[in-house]
DNA sequence: CTGAAAGCGCTTACAG
DNA sequence: CTGAAAGCGCTTACAG
């Protein structure tokens, strides 16, 4: 491998780009012709087909995406379908990655649309499902927190020879161009390990959980979830897990809660969460002043940054949100523009960060 | 933010985008007289410059990149100056970063030319720099092993006028358009942290160093180094560092130089390396069955990797070489094409991987 | 079913 | 110092 100088064909034997009117040349036919059979539009007769798709083949013809683009002005709607957000949330860095990608795209003249629901309030997905069905785009991503609802919709897509791709968590028994995120089931026992290593076995750990409008809990909150709890199994646990639910926007019911769960239980030695808001969970162990307790969570957010810098959360869990929303779009872009097929499934690095390291996970992008 | 639509300007006034014909037209002049001051070429009288740039300014005229690049056809050439690598070392996956830039920056008329030179021989860099004094290039990408070579070498590029970038270490003295890599120093404490956290204080440590055919160690190592070092003394480190001399092709005399400092310092209970070669360190505890020494090294390569799946290696700390090579050539991309100036300092995260995220390392690339 | 011609937005000789 | 014209490689009505 050393010294191999990666020379394009050009140099070789100096086979200059062939162009469309090359190969037009070559069949005997005009370049709307040779364009048609590129492009599989508008009839074309049998033996001009043949002859054309030959030279096609025997010259092994790249065509010029930059003309193309120049020429065509065809636009591309990419429609993203996501949750809402507030400035510093987890779903903030995705739309950094869309907005990344859509300034990237839009010299190919691909456009992105919006479509946002309550990640917490699956009827607001229902009704983002809804306006789709009224919507035209070429292209969707898809966030998959609601997997119950995802599935059959995809379907509907599926019918209407839309190609889609899913973010956040995997559904791999649709049919999705491809998946960017990461083994939610594995960054469970990333979690797991981080937590338990320095924990005696027979500790007993706090998983806190949100209280969802509706039923329980993320897509991949469940799988992150059988993932930690596999790791455990795997490594003699011999504690008790006690699931609490806590409240968004209810500190002082939460401090309730906590409070009596830790008065029952002196051996609780660590807790974790397998969303973004393990800054609640942590706000209670500062305020109480529990620094025996080690706390593992999920996601560069501000207010987890701030708890792991503090020293409260031990360490955070992420998985390049930014990456996720900027090759959702650019794979279904390099798609519709080019044909470039992505690979299907695109599990991301799990990320580690420690106080010692987090101040660096900016710059995330490519 | 949470609902804020980012659209773009065409949107909102269905402002069409201006061309070069535009702002001809409303300055009472030529296409070519306009692309003249664009591009600071050619004379053109003080009335019209006036009246072009007022014109320009007013309509905040965007050029649309990809009809330049088609009309002008103007090559651009990057040089990658880097080591030379055999498949499965640490500069491989800096490579696939060059190969990656490469394809994409293709479509723009960037062509990227390859000068490498033996990290282990400052000679051989030498012989490099010499070469390129002959050679024609446009910009170049730095790998800045040897600091001491370097420095002067920027004083003749810029001389020459020609932009570089800096990759692998930082050398902020110089006047370089951007810098790719990790804070090395950073990268030092966070090494220290993991292999530290669970040390007892006293214990003594192992720093593992290979023997170059020059001074002592790249400009990275020592940078490594001093945060490591500078960690430790934050944290009432207690034991001793014993820096011994490893080989790289000499299992038999590295085998015997830690025989011997093993048989005297029985408090040795953790080892570090500040290159890619812990794999030799981990290879001797492991036919030794040292089991009980932490070892931690830097970057993901083969033989690191294997040593980490067996648990012989504690943790790997990583700097995204394939991301440093990308961002090195595509930030001169769009330096030469577009004349975008690229953030100054780019400090990529620091990566910790350990057995449980190491697999899905892979999938690094943006 | 097919081809001549115009055009995408910009650059480049060339003639003045 | 300036502009008319041709061209980059591809696509798109349009006329036949």
């Amino acid at each position: 491998m050393t010294m191999e100088h990666h020379t394009n064909d050009k140099s070789g034997t100096f086979a200059k780009t062939i162009r469309i009117v090359d190969i037009a040349r070559m069949a005997g036919v005009s370049t709307a012709t040779v364009d048609r059979v590129i492009h599989h539009r508008g009839k074309v007769s049998a033996e001009n087909l043949a002859r054309i798709r030959a030279v096609l083949e025997q010259v092994d013809y790249r065509p010029n995406l930059i003309a193309r683009s120049l020429a065509s002005g065809r636009e591309h709607v990419v429609a993203v379908v996501m949750p809402e957000f507030a400035a510093g949330e987890y779903w903030a860095d995705f739309e950094a990655g869309i907005l990344r990608a859509e300034a990237e795209a839009s010299r190919y003249n691909v456009t992105v649309r919006r479509f946002r629901f309550d990640q917490y309030d699956r009827t607001s997905f229902e009704r983002v499902l809804a306006t789709l069905r009224e919507e035209t785009f070429d292209a969707v991503v898809l966030a998959t927190l609601f997997a119950e609802r995802v599935i059959p919709f995809t379907q509907e897509l599926d019918e209407r020879n839309i190609p889609y791709v899913f973010v956040d968590s995997d559904l791999p028994t649709c049919h999705r161009l491809a998946y960017f995120g990461t083994s939610s089931f594995d960054a469970g026992a990333v979690a797991a390990r981080l937590l338990f290593e320095r924990l005696d076995p027979s500790a007993d750990i706090v998983v806190g959980k949100i209280l969802h409008r509706g039923e329980g809990g993320s897509n991949q909150c469940r799988e992150r979830e059988r993932g930690f709890c596999d790791y455990l199994a795997r490594h003699d646990f011999r504690g008790v897990l006690h699931a609490v639910e806590l409240r968004l926007d209810d500190e002082a019911c939460n401090t309730r809660i906590l409070d009596e769960l830790f008065a029952h239980h002196a051996s609780i030695a660590g807790a974790v969460t397998f969303n973004s808001t393990c800054y609640i969970l942590a706000g209670y162990l500062s305020a109480r002043r529990r620094s025996g307790v080690r706390l593992v969570g999920y996601d560069v957010i501000d207010r987890n940054r701030r708890m792991l810098d503090e020293g409260v959360v031990t360490a955070l869990v992420a998985q390049r949100p930014e990456v996720q929303g900027y090759r959702g779009v650019m794979s279904l872009s390099a798609w519709l523009v080019e044909g470039r097929r992505p690979a299907e499934v695109n599990n991301l690095p799990i990320d580690i960060l420690l106080k010692e390291n987090i101040s660096y996970y900016t710059n995330n992008n490519i």
